[in-house]
DNA sequence: TTATTATATAATCAATTAATTATATATGTA
DNA sequence: TACATATATAATTAATTGATTATATAATAA
C-alpha cells in the first residue's frame, strides 16, 4: 500500500461525523468510552465499534483503568493531523457540561 | 449542518485512493478529464463523476476550454486543506510520464 | 452534414459501512 | 458467591458508495 493509499484510508475515518467528534473531544481530553457515549448520545455498541477502527487505524490509544478504558489520541506520527487538529471546532464546552451533570459514569 | 459535520465530508471526499490522488495531481498542475484518466488507467465516467463529488463539494473548480473541461483546486478558502496538500507525496513524475507518452488525449 | 472526440449523466450492481440488537467478557462491589 | 457496571464482539439490516455499462450532450473536424 502506497503513501496515498495510507492517508486516504486515514481520511476515511476522519470522514465519518461521529468518529471526528470523538478526535475532537480526544483532543481536549482523554475520555473513557461511557464518557463518550454521554457526551454523544448514543449506544455504547457503537461507540465502541468506532473506537476500535480509530485504534486499528492508529489514531487513537487506549489504557485500561480498573473497569474503565481510557482512549486518547495517538496522532505524533502523523504531523498533517496535528496541523488539522488545532484547526478544529473545540469540543471544551461539550466536556465540560458532562463534568457539571450528576449522570456521570466514571470519575 | 454544523462545522465539523462540514469538515467530515470534506474528508469523506479525501477518504477515497482514487480521489485522494486527482486531489494530489492537480496540486501539480490543473488537468483535464482526459489526462486524469489517462494517468490513473480507469475509465471516463468513473472520472467524471468523482470529478463532480469534488466540484459539489468545492474542492475543485472547472474551467471550459474548447471541448476540453480543465480542473484545479479550489481550497483556499480551506486552510486545512492547503497545509495537508503540502504534505502529500507529489505526482509531478506521473504527469510529466503522460507529457513524454505520444498517446496525449489534448494539448 | 456526418463523423469524431471529450465529457456528463443515468441505471445497475456489488461491496462497504454505520447503527442496532443481542450476547459475551471483565472488573468491581455487596 | 451473586450482582452490577463497563466494555467488546457478533449478527443483522438499511443505506451509501465506487465502478461499470449504456446513453446523451456538446464541441470540433472532415
Amino acid at each position: 500500500m502506497d503513501e496515498i493509499e495510507r492517508m486516504a484510508d486515514v481520511f476515511k475515518l476522519l470522514g465519518d461525523k461521529t468518529r471526528l467528534t470523538i478526535l475532537a473531544l480526544l483532543n481536549v481530553k482523554e475520555l473513557c468510552v461511557c464518557e463518550i457515549v454521554d457526551i454523544l448520545m448514543t449506544s455504547q455498541p457503537n461507540i465502541s465499534q468506532h473506537m476500535r477502527k480509530l485504534k486499528d487505524g492508529g489514531l487513537v490509544k487506549e489504557s485500561k483503568k480498573g473497569q474503565w478504558v481510557y482512549y486518547s489520541l495517538n496522532i505524533n506520527d502523523k504531523p498533517y493531523i496535528l496541523d488539522l487538529f488545532k484547526q478544529i471546532p473545540s469540543q471544551k464546552e461539550r466536556i465540560e457540561q458532562l463534568s457539571c451533570s450528576d449522570e456521570e459514569c466514571c470519575n
